[in-house]
DNA sequence: GGCTTGCCTGGAGTGCACTCCAACTCTTTA
DNA sequence: TAAAGAGTTGGAGTGCACTCCAGGCAAGCC
């Protein structure tokens, strides 16, 4: 339970000005250039932290207006969806920019960026373990606590 | 954390000296007066989170020697090993606090208690579901990067 | 022109879960 | 007797992944 939380998703500016950017959904190609907090609210992500990802080597370049502002592109946004699926594998954000550094750097580091998502498959796979693990615990607690409401027992 | 020692001088030097500190497996009630460095041993917790845990309220009282060094018990490694599936879960550690405060109050804190542990089995199942997500594009991922190296894609 | 909104930046701050430190006591071994 | 080793404490430090802040720019609206 640790993935963090970030804001809701709710209906922002239902008020005012109502045909403005109410699309946090793709659009077709070519008229993909979507704003920061247009992809805060399609990826889940708050743009402190799409801007972050940047800082850091998580994003490629990211396309500017003429004032500078980021505009996305559909493919950005692929990779964002991408970025957080591994991000709920639990694989560091170190690891992920390392991977995004193979991206970058070609088709011969297919067998490396092979290697890394194997492994990262590899936890996943014992995480899900773990967690059966647990739940069996919990059943039997939750079990305890149900069926025995004054039963004499410890924790 | 004035609470201090009292009583309990009983047979605690049978156990201190006699087998080198090489038993991080549990011994029969009676026995059972671990130092602390055994119960890092036995549960992989470090000598300074088991401290951390105690000043933080998730851990019961624990015995002392007469020179004031720690002796836990087979309950309290009982306790540990709970705990420890509970972080598995992925559960805070603040909940777990509060979970270790209800067992402090008694039986008739049993329905929070079920309430709290139900709430993490969902967590639980959540989290297990994101992860066979994110294996099925692991996956798909790494068969591209198996099947295909030469193939034309993006990331 | 003034106000609001949305975006920009570098850097500082936050919360969590540890992890380590300095200075001490006590016991055992050389 | 001296040194080593394991334990004690309160408090400070660490690493991660964000999260926020101050100060500024550009565009739209009344």
């Amino acid at each position: 339970m640790t993935v963090t939380q970030h804001a809701v998703p709710e209906l922002e500016e239902t008020t005012d000005h109502c045909a403005s950017a109410e699309r946090p959904h793709p659009r077709p190609d070519g008229q993909d250039r979507y704003t920061i907090s247009e992809v805060a609210a399609h990826t889940g992500l708050s743009v402190h932290t799409l801007r972050w990802y940047e800082r850091i080597g998580l994003m490629p370049h990211i396309d500017r207006s003429h004032t500078g502002q980021r505009r996305y592109r559909n493919t950005d946004l692929e990779w964002l969806t991408f970025v957080n699926k591994l991000r709920l594998t639990g694989m560091a954000v170190a690891d992920m920019v390392r991977y995004a550094d193979l991206v970058r750097q070609g088709d011969h580091t297919y067998p490396e960026r092979r290697a890394l998502l194997a492994a990262t498959r590899q936890g996943v796979l014992r995480r899900i373990g773990e967690l059966h693990d647990a739940l069996t615990v919990l059943d039997f607690k939750i079990a305890l606590y149900s069926d025995a409401p004054k039963a004499q027992e410890r924790h």
